[in-house]
DNA sequence: CGCACAGATAGAAGAATGTCAATGTGTTTT
DNA sequence: AAAACACATTGACATTCTTCTATCTGTGCG
């Protein structure tokens, strides 16, 4: 499979999950770290640890320690680019595989 | 969780697969039939058809017999509404949950 | 009608995902 | 050093997803 199409769906996996897109809606405006982030669910602490790691693994977002805490934050340009992506795949374009072709009717 | 999240993380499930993606990206330039899908992948014709059903279902594409052939098209509508509800999660709002709020240093 | 074709459905097996309890690791505090 | 805290990792279990083979349904044709 083309790699357009493989890339963006790991990333796409990893979003498409009420909680894991509701942390990138909280991250959107700023960083935050885990502890805030859980209070926000109600899901137990490893659980969360899961979620980050898939996001952080996947690019979307990074992470920080200061002391004790883990502090995460949205990674824009991998989430800039998706959208771009997204757009591109949604949208007719010029050079089509299926273009001016008949279906089954040879 | 909130609706918001909830549906979006339907669609996005439905189309984080590389796969449905291409077939997307296919359609974006016009209807095509399933036989000419097919052609398209190394997949069996009931695997497409479970394919095509889950994009069906979710509201991403609409189908339409024509003969014995059944003809798929995107249901822009549909994935124009998705774009803006990532834009409005990737992107910093002026009302957040977690704004104006020190992180567990009480 | 009987057959061929396009696609859907059913059922099953294996892979991937989500979630938890228990425990480990790194950091700060006492 | 010992305890407390924040988070990660491990291992287990249940659920969901993917894909197949086999079969069914709907349509057109001789």
């Amino acid at each position: 499979m083309e790699k357009v199409y493989t890339d963006a769906a790991k990333l796409l996996k990893v979003i498409a999950d009420p909680k894991r897109l509701k942390i990138v809606d909280m991250l959107s405006c700023g960083e935050l770290c885990a502890c805030r982030i859980l209070d926000a669910f109600q899901i137990t602490q490893p659980t969360l640890s899961h979620d980050m790691k898939l996001l952080v693994d996947a690019g979307i977002v990074n992470d920080r320690r200061e002391g004790k805490n883990i502090y995460y934050s949205l990674n824009n340009d991998v989430l800039d680019q998706l959208q771009k992506t997204l757009a591109s795949i949604f949208t007719e374009k010029e050079n089509c595989i299926c273009q001016n072709q008949n279906c089954c009717a040879d």
